[in-house]
DNA sequence: GGCCAGAATCGAATCGATTCGATCGGTGTG
DNA sequence: CACACCGATCGAATCGATTCGATTCTGGCC
């Protein structure tokens, strides 16, 4: 110990010890968008969260943002395992990237890829379920606004064009859940998930003529929805009275106690643990499994029955 | 080529190559707190963002929460760099190690330290600024909501106590400023730096005699200010009219509108930025120097004169 | 005192790429 | 034709820890 001192030497050092284990005990978590806007969205902080729960102290996350080619970082980088954060086809090359060299990886939502673990969500069915109270609630005259459906973050109607060309499987899915219950529900595609975003596409939807307004907007995520509810109030409209409004995924939201916000409630921290949980029984060598969460129905007070 | 397919090899493997040419590409990002409360804080995020679109393609941040003892981790990991999201007594030890392992560090905001780089800000400055604008104004009641002081995270009042143990060098820099202007400035602690935390602050200093009550309220940060504007709506007091509310950051807070903060806005992406370059500089071997940043006053329409 | 099991110590091989020095092959010039 | 020079190819050493097999040491027991 005191020759170890003398000498300067502090520890093993993790570079040769990880290449000689095999392991370096850290766990790629890749995001497609950048850093700003991927955290700005409170389920996928609320997924990191969970996943840094899960493999405890341990192992870090080493954050990869998977954008244009990106395969630099992910081909160059020390890890064992990939946690990727949505997965679309973008990700192809990077999956095959992986699977050679036999990462281990699991996706938190999005399209399934061969090799690749899925922690998911009902994302259709809950979204079925959400539009079903809005159904029964005698509301026809219904309009959605979803979340980015590919790359392009702008604000535009919701084309079928759009729709085909569409790579975000949560939103597919449930404007297809919502589909199932209004066939042919329109909207507009916003341009990120936050309330500003939802402002704006609430504006966009409620000006016009009173008989052909809606009188209930599905939004596909909570702080949509807190949006479409501020540009509800701009334009003198109340909520539930006027508009109903209801919403997905059940997040606590800043400076939003006004209103109790009808929406669906989706475990976003256990999927992130569920994913650290899959990714540590992985690289044991245990077997796993995909994993689904159920949404909860939560009534708030923003849906109500057609005006007039 | 087609010898190296027929062997299934796909590229160098980067733990060899790490270990051969003592680089790994991967800079530590070191949070104190868990990741949800990090990066709930919009100048948190900024900061990161920051800092990952300096690094580039080239390398991946990997992020390391140093609660508790943490070295397991930060001894463990692999990396060239590291970057601190604020730098308290805490950090001591892991800050030693990495100085034996002769990495070389930043921080980003936070109490100096001997071999860390600092990238500051004037917070003890633009903090005596606001509040002499506050004073000018005429206000003598004052107080204050600052940010948590130490690693407890709960709303009390704030003590010459809690002040003398206090660690997070941010908190106390601004705290002192206003001290500059009003010496006996007294006021809460906040749990953290949300809006929900500055309304229960606010609840707290607003709800007393209408002689004893403060008529402009200093928070350290726009989250917490657009809070106590909250708690100040709920008790039916018009703000400037009835009371004055300074914030710091210069953040843009989704769903607040209504008002414009009077604030001191601080570059907060500029500051990650800033340490991404540094740690670029270090690690090719030029020579870095701290840097600091400075903030701008913005006057909104939240502090007006003293009523009556 | 001798022998053996078990522990402790030691040396060598390994992980996989990089890098340096040394050949080797080829071209160009005197 | 020979020599020098440049580039390409090759082999060996290196990075630093881990792991395995072998050797040495210790103690207990007959």
């Amino acid at each position: 110990m005191t020759a170890a001192r003398e000498l300067n030497y502090f520890g093993p050092d993790p570079r040769a010890r990880s290449l000689r284990q095999g392991r370096s005990g850290i766990v790629g978590v890749i995001i497609e968008d950048r850093v700003l806007n991927s955290f700005r969205d409170p389920m996928t902080l609320a997924a990191l969260d969970g996943i840094s729960q899960e493999l405890g102290e341990g192992s870090g996350m080493l954050l990869l943002t998977a954008v244009g080619d990106g395969e630099s970082t992910i081909q160059s980088a020390v890890f064992d395992a990939a946690i990727f954060m949505g997965c679309s086809p973008h990700l192809a090359r990077s999956i095959e990237i992986m699977r050679q060299r036999n990462i281990p990886m699991v996706a938190i939502e999005g399209q399934a890829f061969d090799g690749v673990l899925a922690v998911s969500l009902d994302n259709r069915e809950a979204a079925r379920r959400i539009a079903q109270v809005v159904h029964d609630l005698g509301h026809t005259r219904v309009a959605t606004v979803t979340l980015p459906l590919d790359a392009l973050r702008s604000l535009r109607p919701l084309s079928e064009e759009i729709v085909a060309g569409a790579t975000t499987a949560v939103s597919i899915d449930r404007l297809e859940g919502a589909r199932d219950v209004f066939p042919d529900l329109d909207g507009v595609v916003a341009a990120s998930s936050s309330s500003d975003d939802g402002l704006e596409a609430g504006l966009r939807l409620l000006t016009g003529s009173v008989s052909s307004r809606p009188t209930a907007i599905l939004a596909q995520s909570d702080l949509l929805a807190v949006g479409v509810i501020r540009a509800a109030e701009q334009l003198g409209l109340a909520v539930p009275a006027d508009l109903t409004v209801v919403g997905f995924d059940g997040a606590r939201i800043e400076g939003f106690s006004d209103y109790q916000l009808t929406t669906m409630k989706q475990p976003a921290t256990e999927k992130g643990r569920a994913a650290g949980a899959a990714v540590t029984a992985l690289l044991a060598g245990e077997p796993a499994s995909d994993v689904s969460f159920a949404s909860v129905l939560r009534m708030g007070n923003t849906a109500g029955p057609v005006p007039g």
